[in-house]
DNA sequence: CTATTTGAACTGACCGGTCAGTTTAGTTAG
DNA sequence: CTAACTAAACTGACCGGTCAGTTCAAATAG
């Protein structure tokens, strides 16, 4: 299964042909992202995907080299999608506490408009033989990785609690936008963007030690 | 596993017989946890947790009315230990704080026995139209309902920032538990039970208002 | 002209649920 | 003490149905 072609990267037309190809891919991601996230990637048969793309059986094979490889390719689309996002907030504030909490608010953004990508993330991320385990390793550590470097600056901007694990609070937080995030879409969808961003930014400012601060 | 439900109310034989099936239901949820924990609910067959129970596939349709309802029960019984844990330290600790403290240890301790439990939870939990909706949101409200009234009496003895929301609090709490649980089992086993504690006790500490304390 | 898509057919495996029959253990009668 | 009885507990083969994956000849469009 799968040809594996790995290169992700870059999304720019590697034949010069795949007009139609990534139309079709880009209606089968949305499709099987919405699917998979409802149901759960073996609660949904390739069939269906099909047919919520509008397109026939033979065109998924035609794409992916088999339904495991369209997961991971989605795996990765979704990622690729949320990273840039991070990324693109990241050095816009002066502020490290303002480019944390600019940080969160675009990870909240992202599970309101992509919940099923979230709902298929924390579905199938902790599955200890998974199909995916290798492609979870690294997208999870992509994902970490900005988080950590948005800490870190917090860390150099301000005094903070060394005794807290730096590893721990990453996945702290990075589970808290998931969590709260699908949370507000499931079960509290009153609840406002500001006030999922503001007690999810209450850890970082139990992580920066309380001083007398000049703050005005 | 250790059989010590205890869990509910009443274990006491019911009637004069249900000596085997008592422990035939012990086993089956013991099975069904750790595969289902392990492959999602779809992911694994009847026959399988049958067989890993060491009983046969009629037995299982015996003791429960069906595959989904074996998943309901299931989710109870975890569910009733969880909160059985938490409910046990609530109100041991003389400070607020302390006990918020002991009551994320407890559910630390609990995601490190019962990883399984942790993952079917977050797998099926968000599903939109899904079978055990109505069993999760009762259940949800459980678990939420010990947190909240943890943090209302820290609230209580604290000046806490009041314009963070209390349930988007809890949320954040409950999910970062749930996260960083499982995050340490499958990816940072290297992690200590204090060090993620302390991270997720890190948003109380954020929550409590840094007051212009006199000192220093 | 050729990359892409179609749609249908086919297969080999699997799955949830059922049910007629068997075993086990508690109870009663002799 | 034990043989007969009974209902709960359990068994496993079986059924109707579904699914992932493959293949391919024909249609379509850049």
């Amino acid at each position: 299964m799968s040809s594996s072609e790995a290169g992700q990267a870059a999304v720019q037309p590697k034949k010069l042909r795949p007009a139609r190809t990534n139309a079709t891919k880009q209606k089968l991601f949305e499709a099987s992202m919405e699917l998979i996230g409802e149901r759960g990637a073996a609660g949904v048969t390739v069939d269906e995907i099909a047919a919520a793309a509008g397109v026939s059986k033979g065109t998924v094979y035609y794409n992916f080299g088999s339904k495991s490889d369209l997961i991971a390719q989605l795996l990765r689309h979704g990622v690729d999608i949320l990273e840039a996002r991070l990324l693109s907030v990241q050095d816009e504030s002066a502020d490290a506490l303002a480019g944390m909490d600019a940080m969160i608010g675009q990870a909240m953004d992202f599970m309101a408009e992509y919940p099923s990508f979230a709902r298929l993330w924390v579905s199938e991320n902790w599955r200890t033989p998974s199909e995916w385990q290798d492609t979870f390793a690294e997208l999870r550590a992509r994902l970490l990785g900005v988080i950590g470097s948005a800490i870190e600056r917090v860390a150099a901007e301000y005094p903070v609690d060394a005794s807290i694990s730096r590893g721990s609070l990453e996945t702290a937080i990075f589970g808290a936008c998931f969590v709260v995030g699908l949370d507000r879409q499931t079960y509290n969808p009153e609840r406002t963007r500001d006030q999922s961003v503001a007690a999810i930014m209450a850890i970082m400012r139990g992580y920066v030690q309380k001083q007398p601060d000049p703050q005005g």
